[in-house]
DNA sequence: CCTTAATCGAGACGGTACGTCGTGTCTTTAT
DNA sequence: ATAAAGACACGACGTACCGTCTCGATTAAGG
């Protein structure tokens, strides 16, 4: 790559790290059509039998990339003081960042686990990181303290409601949301679910 | 395809259906990477030109396919006699058929739409037809007569988020969903949004 | 082809001047990659289905083409007062006109007549037209009057000798030939064949 | 080809040399026509890829075959004590091998010369091969030691005379020529052309 | 004058070859 | 041993023509 520069081969770990960087910018810079092996491979500077080596195919690369690219990144929850305010929080955080990537999960782990013979618990878990799962049982685990969340009512389906329709929208749309339709999951869906009974107002 | 068959070439409409039979059944037995330019033609019995002729690329032929395929054999929505009935009924219809082409839906319709600069709700439309969106509104007018359901309560976002999260699960899985995964979502999300205020026990 | 303008249409002996004289146009201006059937067609306002009508394939209009465009404008050799002058007179006009085209007589009417089992003769008759023929037969009967030429001498190989050098070098350069090249056809090669024996000098 | 076939894969020079064999025999079976890129490749045994990497498009590589293939099996001309005997050995050998595909010659080697602004010399040398030019330089050689040709004489465009005529009649006809032509061809106009003046008579 | 048959003009259909590009395998050279 | 470079064999892509076909519109000719 470069040209007289007598830098070290990388090797190893450190190599690999560099191609996922590479193939990560490429799929956000050239979507699914222009991730490409030589593509790739030419932009982490190095060439496509290193590629071949470590994935045996461009699926496989896809895959290890998507995982690599979604899981940088994450951080906890933010705490701002009301139930509805953390999970728009998250919400838009989540928004903010995943938005032209997020279709190609639908195929490829789709397709990938549906190979495994994995669980869709799994499925969401990989796909987007141990810290996307627990981000909202963190939200919810405040919500309860705060009276905000009632704990009967939250069932596994109840608990990713938001984050599902979330994503949902997004797979659709392949464009980060307009903010009102977070605000219409959080208001209109989510909230009235995990509110204990009785109360009717929003928080 | 035969030189000899005396029997008249297909034209027009009636040609362009055959092709895209052809392609729904590829798409069904070979998958995304078998939906081949090639293949389909094949399959249809004509060449390669006339299917460039109507669509520019493979994609638009894909999304072509899509569409046909997946509005293939829509009814109306059973009517059960309850809210619930009816809603778990359409869940179950479309769970049986659609399973395996789902996930192709968000990266091209996604993509597709999000090039066009359409809306959300015509995304949708066009993607599950206009059949699918007024079934759920069938099943909502029918709930209203009977009492089940409260006109007021009923968004946008909630008169869709059974059929979303059904969506959402598929798109993720690829695979057709647990007969229980279609029960929570009607007895904890759906139910539970729509249903009169004060009504809380199942129905 | 035009737009609004009730002009008749034009039909048989009409149209086919039209199409020949479009065709030799395209030839000169795309050569034979440019010579297709739907470039002629459009150039003659016409349609494809009015070309394969007439001529069963591109060959066969390739070669009407090429008669109908060498054929044209054909005139009776200059008398210059010299042999050597008619010779080169007529030298010039041919190179000044057929270059671009000219390789493409050796494969077509080549291949042609050699299906058709015709004679040499008849080979270069046709394709260079009666005319062309007689223009050396012209040239030399008048130098055997002026005693330039002897009758005895005169073969068939001698006496098309100048005009095959000079189309084998069009053949094989695909460009007029400088004028050097056409004087020295006749000074080295016609005319010391021709001349009666004795002679040496230029005349 | 075989994809089991555990002989080493064939490259650099080696390919291309059986891929040249392969079009050279593809454009003597199949003619110019037949002479495809996919024909030529499957008759290598090889793909088209292959191909296209080492010429731009078909015109390249069939101007390639046609230099590779007329130039196989060249030998020094033949001794046979006269210069009539050694031309006329000459043109016999000549005839008896070039004929199909010479016409393809004029095409195409003179649309490439033409643009690619070269000399008639190099078209000729180039064309039918440094051995092609040398060989009547050998035999004139020879002519002028016996005393039966004029150096004196010997422009280049004498030298060329009976190779040019010989070349022009195949060009024209596409086919082996009678062997009374070529006799006439260096009874007619070589001999008269070279040989010392005063001899009159044929040798 | 009106009908009728032939031709024109337009364009879809079923093919084939083109030249490009990407894949996954394999080989070679250099670090 | 692994990196880097790149050839090989394969196959799909999208384009451009080919030669065949169908169909409505126009036109010349005949009853």
């Amino acid at each position: 790559m470069d040209l007289d520069n007598p830098a070290k081969r990388r090797r190893g770990r450190q190599l690999e790290e560099a191609i996922l960087d590479a193939g990560w910018q490429q799929l956000l810079d050239a979507g699914y059509a222009g991730f490409t092996i030589d593509a790739v491979a030419e932009r982490a500077g190095t060439s496509r039998s290193v590629l071949y080596r470590r994935w045996p195919d461009r699926d496989a690369l896809l895959r290890a990339t998507l995982k690599h690219g979604l899981n940088q990144g994450r951080r906890d929850p933010e705490d701002t003081g009301s139930l509805r305010g953390d999970m728009l929080a998250a919400l838009r955080q989540a928004n903010s960042t995943r938005s032209t990537v997020a279709p190609l999960l639908s195929v490829f782990m789709g397709a990938y686990y549906a190979e495994s013979g994995r669980t869709f618990a799994d499925v969401r878990a990989d796909a987007f990181g141990e810290v996307a799962g627990r981000s909202v049982d963190i939200i919810l685990e405040r919500g309860i303290i705060r009276g905000e969340a009632d704990p009967a009512r939250l069932t596994a389906r109840v608990r990713t409601v938001a984050m599902d329709l979330f994503r949902h929208d997004l797979l659709m749309t392949a464009a980060a949301l307009p903010d009102e339709d977070l605000v219409a999951i959080v208001d209109e869906v989510f909230l009235p679910l995990v509110r204990p009974a009785g109360e009717t107002g929003f928080a």
